[in-house]
DNA sequence: AGGGTTGTTCAATGGCTATTGAACTCCCGG
DNA sequence: CCGGGAGTTCAATAGCCATTGAACAACCCT
């Protein structure tokens, strides 16, 4: 396992990049998840994908700065970026999260 | 040219492949412009891309449900389905392009 | 009817995306 | 120290993405 994660600087956080990793559902899925849970390891994801599956899907939310990567022991604990991504996107996430709670709401 | 084009319900609004559109930042700037302009046509946005690169953006952005399309002469007069969307996803277009001048003005 | 403008269709391209299974690494508990 | 749980790496796959140029179609104007 890699030591050391990169992440993205907040000033760096790049619009196409979050969009683009918010357009897919498993991803979208992921994250919303985690923002009910405040922060979760990689094996609370494991109903929405195969390991491996979740093992990409991941990286992309890391990589576009969406979700911090903490390791601890055998695990990875997740979570959200909201302060960071607060403070260069305003509302941004939080919209994008009730669009996507109104949406399944919807059965759709 | 098609004499009718495809739009999608407003029920049928579906959030990844709203995301998705807007992810490409050739497509976010058409829709950017279009949200200053009120309405305009292909060849407003001529200096974004192609023509047929356009027509094909320009494409997505209808099947996405974000843009509707109107036939008038040999010109199509592109608009934002600005009720539609906030109907069935409240504040999220005004949100992401707030997100989208924001980064523009931070010199990105 | 002819010519220009507006935009489309087509085929082709290179590159990325999501998904998979098998093999692997790392670390913790006993 | 070794077994198992957590997650990664690799190679492969099929499919979509954005972009291009050349050829075409529709319509308006004179």
């Amino acid at each position: 396992m890699a030591r050391a994660l990169h992440h993205p600087e907040a000033e760096q956080l790049d619009l196409s990049a979050i969009l683009d990793a918010l357009s897919d559902p498993v991803r979208r899925g992921i994250v919303l998840r985690l923002a009910e849970l405040g922060e979760g390891r990689c094996s609370a994801f494991l109903d929405m994908g195969s390991k491996t599956n979740l093992t990409y899907h991941l990286a992309r939310l890391r990589e576009s700065g969406l979700v911090h990567v903490r390791i601890e022991g055998t695990s990875r604990i997740l979570s959200l970026r909201r302060e960071e991504l607060e403070a260069r996107f305003p509302s941004l996430l939080p919209t994008i999260l009730d669009s996507a709670r109104r949406e399944a709401a919807a059965a759709g």
